[in-house]
DNA sequence: ATAAACCGTGGAGTATAGTCCACTGTCAAG
DNA sequence: CTTGACAGTGGACTATACTCCACGGTTTAT
């Protein structure tokens, strides 16, 4: 099928398509075109970008898309390695979910120390104490 | 004081607050340099460093830390327009979490539908089922 | 015949927050 | 007097994931 096609099969755009192909993620090679010199992208080639979509829905970026990807077609993309990857990825999650609820924790504090009512005096000053390095 | 010192109070790099320059966020205009075209910072601007790497750490963008600094200037930086912008802050982390969240949990359900002990035939054909996309 | 719609390539631009480099000038110590 | 540490500038490069543009060729419809 033309990249027409498969946009529309994928929900992908041109570009994005074009873009994966620069990165090595999906490749036509030269066999693989008209005699206009269009692409003819394979049905292998359209699964594998659901793949590419479903894997980075999960929370891959490219290169680890990439790196599942190489494991598939070495034919090593079993469960246990998914599972070793996906553990870690895991706790990569974790982690940046306990920077963002420190995060939160502060901007939370930082609105207790000022706004309340017995705070008026320093609203009045014009600049709240919020912004006023502590440590 | 000189960029080296500004560098040993502040903990920045010579380098981010050069950046910081072109970016606006701290400035020196012409008449605070030595003879020798070396600039002169103020003790302002090292307090505004300060600020700078404070409300950073707070979880605001650089482009955001800009706009408080720009309150500061303008005496418009009130716990009531610092509340208003924190506020507005902390539910863009809650959705950020939220998605994060999710992404776990997706990760967490794929984790199920393989490698327990009754897929071991699954495991088996060298390719874990978390990568297929199922949806 | 020509315009619209499609295909191809290469390269630039976007946002974020710096980091690194080359090249040059200045100052203090040995 | 020269070496090293410091200062200045401008511009390139990093990672991430595209998006957009120019410019050209091809196919299809009117």
């Amino acid at each position: 099928m033309l990249i027409g096609e498969l946009v529309k099969r994928t929900g992908l755009s041109k570009d994005t398509i074009r873009f994966y192909e620069k990165q090595g993620l999906i490749t036509v090679d030269k066999k693989e075109r008209r005699s206009n010199n269009y692409k003819e992208y394979s049905e292998e080639t359209f699964q594998r970008l659901l793949s590419i979509k479903w894997i980075k829905d999960l929370g891959f970026t490219l290169n680890e898309v990439l790196e599942v990807l190489d494991m598939m077609d070495a034919n090593e993309a079993s469960c246990q390695n998914m599972t070793e990857k996906i553990t870690e990825k895991v706790s990569r999650v974790d982690s940046k979910i306990k920077e963002l609820l420190k995060v939160r924790a502060m901007l939370l504090n930082g609105l207790k120390t000022c706004c309340s009512t017995s705070n008026i005096k320093i609203e009045n000053e014009n600049c709240c104490p919020i912004i006023i390095p502590n440590k």
